[in-house]
DNA sequence: GCTCTTTGTGTCATTTTAACACTTTCAAAT
DNA sequence: ATTTGAAAGTGTTAAAATGACACAAAGAGC
């Protein structure tokens, strides 16, 4: 697996420009976010999923190559953070150790494109390959530290979605298609970090047009079944474009 | 003055990362952005001033730097849009020529990080310089054509100045010391680019505590004097910091 | 049928918003 | 001295949005 990679990386792997994902995920209770262990650390030191870009590749088309050979995931869409790229970023021993392991180049500066993104947790088992020993889930707000500057990308993507929330809908690419009103809620807030009255959410969202009561309700939970809703893909995403101007919490 | 670039490229500049700036300026009736013309390139192109990053530079240095080579302004606080970099960005036959003649490996692929910043027109007049032919503050309104992917990064960065003013206080950096809230609300209409009512907008801005009234007035205009007004500093870098929820128009 | 748990719902006081027009003040021109 | 032009400055009102708050309904398990 790696000697492929290696391989690439003679051809045409740019030694300078890496891309990194920070992929957000949400399993009705938290906000999580998707890691991987890299193979030839010793001890557990999460990373996020990411490596050199290819010469003629798109940033974005390289964000979603590398993320699917790292963990699993396909057809995401990831959107850009920023790029990050303080030259003394391989400060850690662990990180220089790995990078001469693995690079061609392993000392060459590099620049990092970070992207992030929101999925369904249980649409994405991850699956580690290439250089990744493991791919986790694990819960944002018990990570403490990550290789390279992946935390500060971390804290990055959090306040961009944080500041996201107020001005797209979000939920569409965490929840199920069919979903009660309680989990949005938790969604919103588990990215907020901060708690949101029952009432006022729902009427706010009613208001926004982009959810559709079902029929159908919930069944085999122990107590009064929750009404199902979907997202109403037209006004949602005309939202998504449009943005709106008052949703603050 | 080229030469003195090719020499350091040779040393340790990175082939494959540049970073490019939008500066935006207010003249009191509409924005403006800071442009340079290019020596060596036929007839009028205008581009953003930008140039490739030292290998030991932080992105945000390496900004300041070129900036100031390029267009001889200093000292300015420039924040990062993102990254671009489109594989084949380099389309337009200029462009490629200009490269030939510039660069060390003109071909490299070129992942560019943008930055922006606002700065009072009247405290920075543009001195060209390096490989600039001229530089010139150019209403953007007026802009159909920039070089390379440049009229990206400018749409890009007007809609994040947009978003911006809903979530932070501006005006600081675009306004001299003392104005009238007439200018304030002229800033705001130009990046909004839509007409705000008078009264509304000033109750609003008054609101926010981050004008002062000063004793003084306008002198010297053939209407009646406008009250001049500071920003409170404190106040301001507070909202600065904290931004605020609600100020959508 | 009792218990436990989560769902689902309305009102009211306060704040925020958007729309709207006329008087004041000065410089310049007559 | 008077007039003219041009921008400054100011308040009200109706409609909408916000935030705070409590209890009945529905199902599962025992």
């Amino acid at each position: 697996m790696r000697k492929e990679i290696k391989k690439n990386a003679a051809l045409e792997l740019n030694p300078n420009v890496s891309v990194d994902c920070v992929i957000f995920g949400f399993d009705f209770d938290k906000l999580n976010v998707l890691v991987i262990n890299r193979d030839g650390v010793d001890g557990v030191q999460w990373a996020l999923p990411g490596n050199l870009i290819y010469d003629d590749e798109h940033l974005d088309q390289a964000a979603n190559r590398v993320l699917a050979e790292l963990t699993g995931l396909q057809h995401i869409y990831l959107e850009q953070i920023g790029a990050f790229g303080d030259p003394n970023r391989i400060s850690k021993e662990s990180d220089r150790s790995w990078l001469q392991s693995i690079r061609a180049q392993p000392e060459a500066r590099v620049i990092t494109v970070a992207y992030f993104s929101l999925v369904k947790m249980e649409d994405y088992q991850p699956q580690a390959s290439s250089f990744a020993k493991s791919a986790e889930w694990i819960p944002v707000n018990e990570i403490r530290e990550l290789a390279f500057d992946h935390f500060d990308i971390l804290q990055t993507a959090k306040s961009r979605l944080k500041q996201m929330i107020k001005i797209r809908p979000i939920g569409f690419n965490l929840l199920p298609e069919k979903f009660t009103l309680s989990q949005l809620h938790k969604l919103y807030e588990s990215i907020l970090d901060k708690p949101l009255d029952k009432r006022n959410f729902r009427r706010k969202i009613q208001k926004l047009n982009i959810v559709m009561s079902l029929e159908e309700k919930q069944s085999g939970v122990p107590h009064k079944p929750s009404q199902l809703f979907m997202f109403d893909k037209e006004h949602y995403l005309l939202l998504t474009q449009n943005g709106f101007d008052n949703f603050g919490f």
